[in-house]
DNA sequence: TTGTAAGCGTTATCAA
DNA sequence: TTGATAACGCTTACAA
């Protein structure tokens, strides 16, 4: 073992093991039409020297970077305690392991300019991408669309086509869970803080809410915007409240806001589940710990990253546009807040 | 703008600009030596063409990646929830904001081969690291230090030497803060819930609790390893209850930590403040909303990772190693837990 | 200021 | 099974 100031080439390593650089490089790729003895001498030489090919240009002449983005076009601090962002990202990293595929992070900035990770996506920087938290106006699906990049969304894009696939949890039937299950609780004056209407879930966990209350004929007037996060549920909360004194039910469009609401609730007096039932939407970690511990839509979200990493790995190896979007079901988890 | 089933090489920009490969090429990077002519033929036929210099190539032949790394050597599930690696992720990539860099995120896998990071890492494939939630035996300080890969931690590494470049905040001094303000506070029956203590920020918060302690003549036997995660603080309570039941101070050497402990104090019927007083670390978004609402040790965590990266930049830039490592002041933020 | 030409480290083709 | 050899797209002396 060396120790070089520069890194070591192909050249060294075919030297070293007294092949040819053409032998060495098949050697080292998966070893097809290379006898025993030139694999072994070849896989000394790379141990001895501690080589490891230069991805450049490998990436120069394959035509591939070995490289998937990861696409948040969030621009807001949400990010910042968003437990739904990390655990995407540690699904994509863990569905990479095997590979050596690498994880590139496109973050749209608040203050970028706009169409950067656009053009970034579009050069050919990257295999393919995933893109999270989508919203209705960041147009990352016509540009997609237009590239041939291999992409698959975390959550429906708002005008789904063929090609454009994607992974996503059935936010209706989540929101109908919600629903019937406050209504089974004997639960009539019902409100909800929905998500953010620019995206998908927000707006397709409303629809399935409303029909439900629809066809129970229940009036669905109390109905308050929120970005799922904490802060926002405990705001849309009080609205809640004043303009709906007598609500005995909710259903928030996230546990984070259902958190937040619930905290709300308690200051004023209202005792969960004795006055109002709650329901949230994710499961994450922390509905198991609020007080009392939530009864929530289980939102399959590792399972969902998995599944569009998988779809992505297979579409940038195989090219096949042949799949359909994967949509999961929802399940109620119960607890202690209805 | 033509529909191009390739993407356009530096060629093409040169011929349809009228001029050679190596002025469009001078044109694109910086436009040194370049006549306003030349300059405006290259930009009007990038323009035209969507041209996007391939990263590959050019990597190849400047031997610099433009792309650095986010390494988190935190194997377990912990960062589904942790804030604080959100927050470093989106700090890392805000700081590159402006910079053409890319990220590429580096997790270890819970079933992973050893050294798979620190492989990629010496591999010459991207130009720097910046290491978040580094573990004592994660055999990273060595390996960067072997490598000649710029690189600076976020948190203090075990063996600092000049060439380990590193941003923390001043953990011992946090400690000290939070001791110093239960003792204020009136409270003698102290207790601590640390940090990891294969991490820096465990050992150096514990290290300012025991000096104030000790100066203080106040016994330091109630202590409890966390992970600073919120369940494992819930636990580590129990623990202290059992063991310490007159406790009537608590030093949590996180928020989520301080926030589960809470949680067990309630269910234990002690009121914070008044029968214990509850100090965390970090300041997270959460500190302020839990109840009551949290005193703690403010983090500057946004700060700290901004450094880094700035640092880092620097470092990829200039080569020079003349830094030294930035220890920022802790603070303490007062609310109504104490 | 411009262009020619020589690589950068790989993989892919093809003849041996 | 092997090894020359020709790309891949770019930057950079160096010469003009």
């Amino acid at each position: 073992m060396s120790s070089p100031t520069t890194a070591p080439t192909l050249d060294e390593v075919a030297r070293t093991a007294g092949v040819s650089r053409s032998t060495a490089s098949r050697a080292i790729n998966g070893g097809d039409r290379v006898s025993p003895e030139a694999q072994a001498a070849v896989d000394a030489a790379v141990a001895d020297l501690g080589y490891t090919p230069n991805r450049a240009a490998r990436s120069l002449v394959t035509r591939r970077t070995d490289s998937i983005a990861l696409v948040v076009p969030e621009p807001d601090e949400r990010i910042l305690t968003d437990p739904f962002l990390a655990g995407t990202m540690r699904g994509v990293s863990a569905a990479l392991g095997g590979t050596d595929l690498q994880l590139v992070l496109l973050f749209a900035r608040p203050d970028e300019q706009p169409g950067r990770i656009v053009r970034y996506l579009r050069s050919g920087h990257v295999d393919g991408a995933i893109v999270a938290s989508h919203h209705r106006d960041d147009e990352l699906e016509e540009a997609l669309l237009a590239t041939r990049l291999p992409a698959v969304f975390v959550g429906r894009p708002f005008h789904p086509t063929p090609d454009l696939l994607y992974v996503d949890v059935d936010n209706v039937e989540g929101g109908r869970l919600a629903a019937r299950r406050l209504v089974e609780a004997g639960r009539r004056r019902l409100a909800t803080i929905t998500g953010p209407q620019d995206m998908t879930a927000g707006v397709d966990r409303l629809t399935g809410w409303n029909e439900v209350l629809d066809a129970a004929g229940i009036a669905h007037d109390a109905v308050e915007a929120g970005d799922f996060a904490l802060a926002g549920g405990a705001a849309a909360m009080e609205r809640l409240l004043a303009e709906h004194p007598d609500i005995d039910g909710l259903f928030a469009a996230s546990d984070l806001m259902a958190e937040g609401a619930m905290r709300v609730l308690a200051q004023h007096g209202r005792r969960v589940p004795q006055d109002v039932s709650v329901v949230g939407f994710d499961d994450l970690a922390t509905a198991a710990t609020t007080s009392p511990p939530l009864t929530t839509v289980r939102n399959p979200m590792i399972t969902m990253v998995r599944d569009a990493t998988d779809m992505l790995l297979d579409l940038v190896a195989n090219g096949s546009k042949d799949f359909t979007p994967r949509v999961l079901a929802p399940e109620l988890v119960e607890r202690a807040s209805v």
